[in-house]
DNA sequence: CGACTTTGACCCGCGC
DNA sequence: GCGCGGGTCAAAGTCG
């Protein structure tokens, strides 16, 4: 069950119209464009798959559009590519418009995870690193964090997300010319990783996957003062960027990358996932902004009609929605 | 010299 | 059981 499952894109999206009516409501300013899907267009799936993504879903807003949406996101409209472009759907399904969003998801495949792993885990931890290559436990499958996959445009690989990263491995994605990149938080003590990648339908969308809580604050850049409209779902996604590290914008040296990026994502997590962002407290924000998500129920009811793990982690009265 | 990246090998889970 | 693909490790190389 742990990879069959994976909630499709257009599960998750269900009617594209809607879930950017969704979006449009929650964000107070249009989206339509950003997911405007002419009809009979396949919504992006593969990502989902691709990512391991299931479970139950959230959305949340990051990067760029965390501190600018009204400025970044209406230029989406007009970047939109020719959905013609779109190729080989066999192989991932790219969204008709791909730079328009981030789609994430975070997966429940680790339903019990705690952000601070027992003591045992990380002796165990501990004993893999030394003795890398010793037969592991048969009977206790590897157990994953959770993990929230969004989607951004940006031309560089690796966002700047506040946070360190160093680079443990890099593979080959099978039918993507472009590499996966895995990556481990350097703080010590600090398990989250994320994957890298870009979208083979359209390389300028790159896909990062966090998975794991940060147990420490940023250590690069202190939490950023949001303001305006927006707050709520900035500090939303600031809640899943500070648990996650997701991209946050920053001034870097290379501004005009930064200015083009544009993400959010829609998190499939388990009872952890939205709600249980961020180490030290935006819940409440992220409920709210959530509960926003949740009565777009258009998105919801497609998303719902494929059980999976779904079932299991969102709430009842969620699912009865329908 | 420490931090980070690259890269090939290995392990593990899953499907057939 | 076997093969495939994803994920991880760690030695070697690179960079500042």
């Amino acid at each position: 069950m742990e990879r069959k499952e994976g909630v499709k894109m257009e599960d998750v999206m269900g009617n594209p119209s809607s879930f950017s009516d969704c979006l449009s409501s929650g964000f107070g300013f249009p989206l339509q464009s950003i997911f405007d899907l002419s009809e009979g267009e396949k919504i992006p799936l593969g990502f989902m798959e691709l990512l391991g993504v299931q479970d139950s879903l959230m959305m949340t807003s990051s990067s760029p559009p965390l501190f600018d949406m009204t400025h970044q996101l209406p230029s989406l409209a007009t970047e939109a590519p020719n959905p013609s472009k779109i190729e080989s759907p066999e192989v991932f399904n790219q969204p008709a418009t791909p730079n328009s969003s981030s789609i994430s998801s975070a997966s429940s495949e680790a339903v019990n995870d705690e952000p601070v792993k027992p003591e045992e885990d990380q002796e165990e931890d501990q004993q893999k690193t030394k003795k890398q290559l010793k037969p592991k436990k048969t009977n206790q499958k590897r157990q994953r964090e959770p993990r929230f996959a969004f989607m951004t445009k940006s031309e560089v690989d690796h966002l700047e997300d506040g946070y360190r990263w160093r680079k443990y491995g890099q593979k080959a994605v099978k039918n993507s010319p472009f590499p996966r990149s895995y990556y481990r938080c350097t703080s010590t003590s600090c398990n989250v990783k994320k994957r890298v990648e870009r979208s083979f339908n359209d390389p300028t969308i790159v896909v990062t996957t966090y998975e794991g809580q940060h147990t420490h604050p940023s250590p690069l850049m202190p939490r950023p003062t949001l303001g305006g409209a927006h707050l709520a779902s900035a500090l939303s996604a600031a809640g899943a960027a500070a648990t996650f590290g997701l991209p946050m914008q920053r001034t870097t040296t290379t501004p005009s990358l930064y200015q083009q990026q544009q993400s959010f994502g829609i998190g499939i997590g388990n009872g952890l996932s939205p709600l249980n962002f961020g180490h030290n407290g935006s819940n409440n924000i992220n409920a709210s902004f959530l509960n926003e998500r949740r009565f777009c129920t258009p998105a919801g009811q497609s998303l719902l009609k494929d059980h999976g793990l779904l079932q299991d982690i969102l709430p009842s009265h969620m699912l009865k929605e329908e």
